[in-house]
DNA sequence: ATTACATTTGGTTATTTTGCCAAATGTGCA
DNA sequence: TGCACATTTGGCAAAATAACCAAATGTAAT
């Protein structure tokens, strides 16, 4: 592997790092359907606003969303909506993984 | 989120997680071009044999990757192709990262 | 049987990630 | 100015990951 290869390589990583959080892509799901603020994520799920906030910083360092603070709140948006398309072939893992267990239990 | 969105986004993760890694991203990227066996990594990357190999377990174990044992050689080989498709998504984030990065220094 | 080779497994250490708490920052309003 | 609220940041402890080495397993050939 070249170097450059490698720098490559490295790039994509820790951009699906960034994903590879339930929370996160949880997160992501949520901003498909529109903005929304750290508030309502924090409404929604059972974790410290603290731990929220440190999710979306992932996300927007990672360049999957971006923020825009308009008054006390600050508002997240998908800023890369193709990550949405993952989750066909996830699904299609999971799937396969459950008929494989199937298959070696019968 | 109800305990079943949250299996289901442990799951996803689970799997994303897989493929979050530098070597493991190669390792899928070569297996698009067909089967290798573990020696043919090895060659190719600078890393311990039993490295590799943890990394090919980590491919399989998620579901990603299957192997076949063929006399002295375990070959691998891509089960879920859809997961190359994620590379056009993640190189569009790494074209903006730059392009942010520019606007920013600009 | 013994040896040689390919791969996996176990164990250890260093590094990274996560989640909570407490404290800091920023904004709007009384 | 000072208070209340929304969010981020810093710090810490627990858990997960990664890489190497050494040892174990499995297979083919002598």
């Amino acid at each position: 592997m070249s170097p450059e290869d490698k720098e490559f390589y490295n790039a994509k990583a820790s951009i699906l790092k960034a994903l590879s959080h339930p929370t996160r892509l949880w997160i992501v799901d949520q901003l498909a359907r529109g903005e929304k603020c750290v508030c309502e994520f924090v409404d929604e799920i059972e974790a410290d606003t603290s731990t929220v906030s440190k999710h979306l910083a992932v996300l927007k360092q990672a360049g999957i969303i971006r923020d825009e603070k308009r008054g006390k709140w600050v508002y997240y948006t998908l800023k890369v909506p193709c990550v949405l398309n993952f989750s066909g072939c996830i699904e299609a893992i999971i799937k396969n993984q459950a008929k494989d267990q199937i298959a070696f239990l019968g």
